[in-house]
DNA sequence: TCTGCTAACACTTTTGAAGTGG
DNA sequence: ACCACTTCAAAAGTGTTAGCAG
């Protein structure tokens, strides 16, 4: 784990996020450096959606310098994770590094889809030094790393050009904010139903990204104590070199592919005593050629223990090979959850933006959360991501108006406005009451 | 011809509704 | 009526593959 005052020590805890300078990155050549500036969090892009929470306006200073980013492959070895934040003592670690190191080693590729993609393996984080009664926002976005576009080579990849223009910056917000510290301290958070796409038009609020080109995943956690504020209490930034990813829309490394399908449990069928496996497919195509016969079995089942649920918060890259990371069974979630254990309903009235329009993925009551919305509260929405507006030039974030929680013009896609629910009452999500 | 993208496919996992029993 | 548990079907998430377009 790494802590952020470990990595500037110099800062204090009163500094504003910035920009980096392009010229501090070797490894990215100035001509490709215009429009590409790296865009780290700008607090006022989050006002939008952040005008009703914090505490006492927080005089920020001038941002840190930006250690280099990672390159892509072997050959690198990761620098510590980096941290920007107005948080002090707060510290993020990465829970499946592990699993993303190995990826990282072979050079980890995310497919992109036009109906969008999860991210394997998922950013799954543990947090530390929170404030147990105070609330916050994590957040993720995806920024490219680079201004190049990619080519893979063979046996690597290699920079091939001038990367496309920049895409709208959307931001996912995970289900469970605004929760309590205590709440995201209690267990890992997993950013597992991120959903990456290459459509540019995407309606469903999915991070659009551009096929062969380098980005970098960034968790942010907002603070958020107080509701009706147009304030927010501080902001930490992080980013870990092990996340780095090159977007395909198919797999280039068969080596990435083999460790996908080892360690996704949705490719379980792809692994080697799988019915979909090489031998497996042949074999039907054999049979198809010759005519219909009994299909087989038994014998290329996978006999592996189903992988389990995973929830808003412990969900993520599961490989059953891992004991560590193994799911959590039927049995193990049939247990009565802790009581913040799940996403929670005050959250989501008081922050529905947070969560996937999709009634399977509506929050559990968290008693966390005791107090009733504000009735006065603006309309909010049902996404979980956030179009950020980029400002001149397509880097740089523009400031947007706190006037009201969830501008309209802020977000993008989805089936909203919805109608806010008053002090408990429900939310129409499908026609469905909710809690 | 090569490269990148898309849709269809078969398979697995996840999720929620319905049913059952205490 | 309520709760806990099980079963089942539908939805969603996988990588593969063939075909298409530039």
């Amino acid at each position: 784990m790494y802590h952020p005052r470990e990595l500037y020590p110099s800062l204090g805890t009163g500094y504003r996020l910035g920009h980096p300078q392009p010229g501090a990155d070797s490894s990215f050549p100035p001509a490709l450096a215009e429009g590409y500036r790296y865009p780290d969090l700008d607090t006022s892009k989050l006002d939008c959606f952040l005008s009703g929470i914090e505490a006492a306006p927080h005089t920020l200073s001038a941002p840190p310098p930006l250690p280099l980013l990672p390159s892509l492959g072997p050959e690198t070895a990761p620098p510590p994770p980096e941290a920007l934040h107005s948080l002090p003592g707060v510290s993020l670690s990465l829970e499946n590094q592990e699993l993303w190191k190995e990826f990282s080693a072979v050079g980890t590729e995310m497919i992109i889809t036009k109906a969008g993609r999860r991210m394997f393996p998922a950013c799954r984080v543990s947090v530390t030094g929170l404030d147990p009664e105070a609330r916050y926002l994590f957040l993720l976005d995806v920024v490219p790393v680079d201004g190049a576009r990619y080519r893979w080579q063979g046996q690597h990849w290699e920079p091939s050009g001038k990367a496309e223009p920049r895409l709208p910056d959307r931001v996912y917000i995970h289900p469970d904010s605004p929760a309590t510290g205590a709440h995201w301290m209690r267990q890992p958070v997993s950013f597992h139903r991120v959903k990456l796409t290459n459509s540019t038009l995407d309606p469903h609020g999915h991070l659009i990204l551009h096929s062969m080109h380098k980005y970098q995943p960034r968790i942010h956690l907002v603070r958020a104590t107080q509701l009706c504020s147009q304030h927010w209490g501080g902001v930490a930034s992080f980013r870990f070199p092990e996340t780095t990813f090159i977007s395909v829309t198919a797999y280039q490394n068969p080596r990435i592919t083999q460790l996908k399908i080892a360690a996704n449990p949705f490719a379980k069928g792809f692994r080697e005593n799988g019915r979909n496996c090489k031998r497996e497919r042949d074999a039907r195509v054999k049979r198809k050629l010759r005519g219909p016969e009994p299909v087989a079995t038994e014998a290329c089942g996978s006999g592996d223990t189903p992988g389990g649920p995973c929830d808003s918060t412990l969900g993520g890259d599961i490989r059953d090979s891992d004991p560590e990371q193994a799911p959590v069974s039927r049995e193990a979630a049939s247990v009565p959850a802790p009581p913040c254990g799940g996403p929670s309903a005050e959250a989501y009235l008081l922050h529905p933006a947070a969560f996937h329009g999709a009634p399977s993925h509506l929050p559990a009551r968290n008693p966390s959360f005791p107090e009733a919305p504000d009735p006065g509260r603006p309309t909010p929405y049902s996404t979980a991501f956030l179009e950020l507006q980029p400002g001149p030039g397509g880097s740089a974030y523009q400031a947007a108006p706190s006037v009201t929680s969830f501008a309209p013009h802020f977000i993008q896609g989805g089936p909203f406005p919805l109608p806010y629910p008053g002090p408990g009452g429900y939310l129409d999500m499908g026609s469905k009451p909710m809690y």
